[in-house]
DNA sequence: GCTAGCTTGTGAATCAATTCACAAGCCCTG
DNA sequence: CAGGGCTTGTGAATTGATTCACAAGCTAGC
C-alpha cells in the first residue's frame, strides 16, 4: 500500500486518541503547506504535537503507508490523506440548537466554514428569539425541527442548551435521524450506539485544573 | 480510613481520566443532594455516568474509602469529599485573555460563579475594547497584565485568543507565575511542567465526529 | 552503481487502564 | 443475635495504548 487505499472497513476499532492526534498532525501539515514545505518527518510532527515519532508512525500505520523511508512524508500528500481519513473532503451541514451566547460564539467562529462546516440554521424555543438571527443565521422555532431535518438533512447538531433539557433534546435529535452531536451542556448524555456524541464540558476541564492546582507537587 | 483523610501527597500519579470521572460523579451527587437522597451505590453512579461499578469503586479507592458495605455511599458525604479532592472548597480567581465572542460567552456562564470561580478581569490588545466591559467585567489593556498579576494573583487564565498568538501569550502567562490555563485556541501549546494546561479544541471535536460519520459501519 | 546516512513501518516489550471476582462488612429481619 | 441479602474495596487478570528497537528501503554523493 503506497497510498491511502480507503480500507474496506474499520479493520479494528480505532482509538479515539488516535483520531485526536491525526487532527493535530493535520493542523501542522496545513501550516507547513502554507509555507510551501515539501516534506516532514515523523520526528518533527512528534515534537510539535508533543508526542513521539513512534507514536506518529503507529497512528498513521493504522490507515496505510504514507511515507518514504529515508525521506519522510510529503506534506501535501499526507495532508490530503488525513483530510480524507477525517472526512473533511466534503461539506457538512450543521444546526445549532440553543441561540444563546455560546451558540452565537460558535456561529461566528471562522474555523467552522473554513473546514467545510456550513451552519444551516439555529433553533430555540424562546419566542423572543425565534425569527431573529444569530450572527446572520436564522433562528427557527424548535417546533419545526423535525420537519426541517426531514427536508434539509443536516449532518451534525450542536447543542448549546441548558443541562436539564439536554437529554430530552438529544433524544429528539436522535429520533430525527441526525447521527452526530457536539454537546456543550454539562451533562452526561446517553445516545444510541450508532450515534457519535462529543461533549465539551467546561466544568470538567476547570475541575481538572483545580485538582492539579490543589494537588500540585 | 473511613473518611477522606487528605493523603500526605499524591501517592502515585493520578490518571486524568480518573479526575474527569470524579467530576462526572460529583455532578450526579449534586443532583441527588438537591433531591434529598441519602445514599447511592457504585452501580447507580456507574449507570448514570456510562461506566462500570468496578470503575467507580477503583476511582474512589485512589483517594480513600468512602462507602459502607451493603449500603453504598452517603450522598452528602461523598459530594463533600469529591469537592475537597477536586479543589472546589475555595474560591479561584480567573482572568480571561481575549475579549471576543467566546470570552463573552464564558464571562456570562453561570456555572462559573456557582462553582467558586470568580472572574476578576478580562484582557485585550484592541484599543477599541480596552476600557469597556465584557458582560460586566472590565476589559483591561494587556500591557498591564504582568503588574496586575503581581498585585492580584489570579489562579487561572482562560485563553480565548487567535491561534497564532496563543503560544506567545501562554509564555507570558507562565512567566507571570500563573499555574493553570484553560486554552480555547486551536493550538498545541508547550508549557513548563509545573503548569496545568487544558485545551478545548472545537476543530478536533468536530473532526472526531466527521471521522465517525465517514467511517460508520 | 555502491556506500553512507536517514527515516519509515512494524513486531515485540513495556506500561497503563479497565474489568473480574470475591472476601470482608454492614444492615435488616425475625 | 444469627442468617440472608447487598455492596464495598481490592488483588489478580485482562485488555488496551505506548514505546522500543531494528530490518527494510529510499536518496544523495561520489
Amino acid at each position: 500500500m503506497n497510498q491511502f487505499t480507503s480500507p474496506a472497513q474499520p479493520l479494528k476499532r480505532i482509538a479515539e486518541s488516535t483520531v485526536r492526534r491525526l487532527s493535530i498532525y493535520l493542523r501542522f501539515l496545513e501550516e507547513f503547506e502554507g509555507r510551501g514545505r515539501a516534506t516532514v518527518s515523523s520526528d518533527e510532527l512528534a515534537r510539535r504535537g508533543g508526542t513521539t515519532s513512534a507514536q506518529v508512525r503507529k497512528d498513521l500505520s493504522v490507515f496505510g503507508s504514507f511515507g518514504k523511508r529515508g525521506l519522510g512524508y510529503s506534506v501535501p500528500e499526507l495532508a490530503t490523506s488525513l483530510r480524507e481519513i477525517l472526512g473533511l473532503g466534503r461539506e457538512w451541514k450543521v444546526v445549532i440548537i440553543g441561540a444563546g451566547k455560546i451558540g452565537a460564539a460558535l456561529a461566528q467562529y471562522h474555523g467552522f466554514r473554513e473546514r467545510g462546516f456550513v451552519i444551516v440554521a439555529a433553533y430555540d424555543t424562546n419566542p423572543e428569539k425565534i425569527g431573529g438571527t444569530l450572527e446572520g443565521i436564522a433562528i427557527r422555532d424548535m417546533q419545526s425541527f423535525e420537519s426541517d431535518v426531514t427536508r434539509e438533512n443536516p449532518d451534525i447538531a450542536v447543542l448549546t442548551i441548558p443541562m436539564h433539557s439536554a437529554q430530552e433534546v438529544l433524544d429528539r435529535v436522535a429520533r430525527a435521524g441526525i447521527k452526530a452531536v457536539l454537546n456543550f451542556a454539562p451533562a452526561q448524555l446517553h445516545a444510541p450506539m450508532d450515534m457519535a456524541v462529543k461533549t465539551v464540558n467546561m466544568a470538567m476541564e476547570l475541575e481538572g485544573l483545580t485538582f492539579a492546582l490543589t494537588n500540585a507537587h
